[in-house]
RNA sequence: GCUGCUGUAGCUCAGUCGGUAGAGCGCGUCCUUGGUAAGGACGAGGUCCUGGGUUCAAAUCCCAGCAGCAGCUCCA
């Protein structure tokens, strides 16, 4: 006899030997219906599996995470099969799971395309429907290496993966492939499936390598779940900032300029309004504003490391047969402002803000309407302290970055701290007391955070903030990067207490990142439905007919004069025709007058999103939009 | 940059077998003067992405380029 303890501390006799499927079925019927693999003593096994000794058991379905990503990679599998039945030349080469789904990168001369995923699907369905048990097989690497024999792919997966003994997993007629498992116990328990997707992608990321193909799948347990998935997909192409940019006549691009911005008068209010409200909390932080050149001599970029380092991303031009370089960061710039003058002890921490346009030479396939352009806005700083003085100004730094996160919204963040790059500047010690100064700041902070090992920039390591947007994805805005070597090559100095001429740190930061990409964070976030604060038009007046023309006029300069964004709508539509058209363009409040209205000098005020409207003095509704628009809430209930 | 797909009116998209282009929305004019999610009539608007090729004839077929889209790699 054996014994298993099971996660709620409870323990089972068993029969030595006994599957993990057969404590399952002891458990329950639902469970052992419901069971995908087991963990037993935290490692992920098959449900065929023996027990043996006395060790903790858990079944894992399809709920727990683990058995969500067991369903998903056996449902791999069962799409390898089909294609490999489909196209039987086709060549496996890795199949695992990502979020919310799976793919499985295969090597095939014909290009699937997505006119084939019925027949795929269809194909998966026969041998989901078929239910044929998923067998494991171990052998030694050895054997394993001359069974597969002259597949380049699975060979390779062989030499990468750990311990002697090498496992494959066959089903159905005859597929077999080499995996580490765990899998579900047949082919019928691989959920609601559909393929999403193909795409090129190179072996192992390597662009030297040959180019695979990538077919994308997803599944889930129930139908349901499937079909809640691809309603959430919907509803994130439905904000698309590229199409809702377009609609709201906000932003375009022109092929004029691939990945330059166009920036229309609406968007450019909405913009301003973030730059009033980041320029007053840079007040309230102690920063100064500074702007400097587009275009600087190539020998500063020489000196700045960034000739060496970033020269694939830049852009160079020629005036009066000199070499120039377009900026693709503010620090040099701001580093020759700092010496314009002699700096005093006294005066640091120099907080030096900048609004720059920054120009990046980024690979023509990685652009993505305003989330990845070519040129783009940085709410960019540069402070300059004494070494004593980093870890309070990096922690003024966090203070800032989420104080302003929240103002726009956003509660859930994550923070990563990146590491020393291969192409870098500065030695061995001055990123390790850079590095950890960062970290000593987190700390102090109590702030928990993610170490991305090598992913630093050139010139130092840095925190990189990150936020979740309402359907949980995740953007990354804010960095604080701290420089010991810019300084140093720029020799720049303070004068010390000691009178000595000391070398003063730098810390690069910015807090949302990209003044565009943020605008089109900020769009996808709201759907377009922008809050009172940020809406290009707050409020528009809709007249019931021409005869009222001279009251709403009278009602729109009213709101104007106190300062709310107030369009006008006397065009000779019905009022219904009218209201509509104020929906579409997502503004947030209507007002409708007529001869009621006019008469009791009134207004009848109407919010985007609801069929209700209430009637209040303008002086009422003037209180309320002022008080909603200085604490930037994006509720419009009043 | 790489792989695949796409490119027709301001926008979204039809366009059959190769025979010189259509709809809806939007825009303009007029009619309509109305009460909370689209009233009616008429009209203007097109280098069918660009350049080659095949053909009596190309939006349509072929080639190249450009741009966009989905990914890969990279990144704010």
């Amino acid at each position: 006899m054996a014994r298993v303890t099971l996660p709620d501390g409870s323990t089972l006799e068993i029969a030595e030997g006994s599957t993990a499927k057969q404590v399952a079925e002891r458990i329950g019927a639902g469970l052992a219906k419901a069971a995908v693999a087991a963990k037993i003593d935290d490692k992920l096994v098959d449900l065929s599996t023996p027990i043996a000794n006395s060790p903790r058991l858990q079944i894992v379905t399809p709920k727990d995470k683990d058995g969500l990503n067991i369903m998903r990679h056996s449902c791999a599998h069962v799409m390898a099969e089909a294609i490999c039945s489909l196209w039987p030349q086709t060549r496996l080469v890795y199949g695992p799971t990502v979020e919310d789904g799976f793919y499985y990168d295969i090597d095939l001369d014909e290009p699937i395309r997505p006119d084939d995923f019925p027949r795929i699907e269809a194909r998966m369905r026969e041998i989901a429907e078929a239910d044929k048990p998923i067998v494991r097989r171990e052998m030694s690497r050895q054997e394993a290496l001359e069974e597969l024999k002259g597949d380049p792919y699975k060979t390779d997966n062989i030499q990468r993966a750990e311990g002697d003994v090498i496992s494959f997993y066959s089903h159905g007629n005859g597929f077999r492939d080499l995996c580490r498992g765990p899998h579900v116990p047949s082919t019928g328990k691989v959920g609601s499936f559909k393929i999403m997707s193909v795409a090129g992608a190179y072996w192992h990321g390597d662009p030297t390598q040959k180019m695979l193909q990538r077919v994308y799948g997803t599944s889930w347990p129930t139908k349901k779940e499937l079909d809640e998935y691809l309603n959430r997909l919907e509803e994130a192409k439905r904000r698309d900032h590229r199409v809702i940019g377009r609609q709201l006549d906000l932003f375009s691009f022109s092929e004029m300029g691939p990945g330059f911005a166009f920036i229309h008068p609406k968007g450019m209010i909405v913009w301003n309004e973030i730059v009033d409200f980041m320029r007053q909390l840079n007040r309230k932080y102690g920063y100064k504003e500074i702007r400097t050149p587009i275009i600087l001599n190539e020998e500063l970029w020489r000196r700045s490391g960034h000739w060496d380092h970033y020269k694939e991303n830049m852009y160079f031009c020629e005036i009066d047969q000199v070499g120039y370089a377009v900026k693709p960061m503010n620090c040099p710039g701001g580093c020759l402002l700092y010496k314009t003058t002699k700096h005093s002890y006294r005066e640091l921490p120099l907080r030096l803000a900048e609004f720059g346009m920054v120009h990046r030479h980024e690979a023509s396939g990685v652009m993505h309407g305003l989330f990845r352009v070519r040129q783009f806005t940085q709410d960019d700083a540069h402070i300059y302290c004494a070494p004593n003085q980093i870890e309070a100004e990096i922690i003024g730094v966090i203070n800032l970055i989420f104080e302003t996160y929240r103002a726009f919204g956003f509660e859930d963040f994550n923070v990563e701290l990146s590491t020393k790059p291969e192409n870098h500047i500065g030695s061995d010690e001055i990123w390790e007391t850079a590095t950890n100064a960062l970290e000593a700041a987190l700390r102090h902070k109590q702030i928990p955070y993610k170490i991305n090992e090598g992913d630093g920039a050139f010139y130092g390591p840095k925190i990189d903030f990150h936020i979740k947007d309402c359907l949980s994805r995740s953007w990354q805005l804010g960095t604080i990067q701290l420089d010991f070597s810019m300084p140093q090559r720029f020799e720049l100095t303070y004068v010390a207490e000691d009178n000595a001429e000391k070398t003063p740190v730098m810390i690069h930061r910015a807090v949302l990142g990209s003044m565009e990409r943020f605008l089109g964070i900020l769009i996808e976030q709201y759907a377009g439905a922008l809050p009172l604060w940020l809406a290009p038009e707050q409020v528009r007046v809709l007249t019931i007919s021409e005869k009222t023309n001279e009251y709403a006029v009278a009602v729109q300069a009213k709101l104007s004069e106190a300062g709310l964004r107030c369009g006008i709508d006397l065009s000779d539509e019905k009022i219904g025709a009218k209201i509509a058209k104020s929906h579409g363009e997502k503004i947030p409040y209507m007002m409708v007058v007529g001869p009621k209205e006019a008469e009791s000098n009134m207004v009848s005020v109407r919010m985007r999103g609801s069929q209700d409207s209430r009637t209040v003095s303008v002086e009422q509704f003037l209180a309320r939009a002022r008080q909603k628009i200085a604490v930037k809430t994006a509720d419009l209930a009043f």
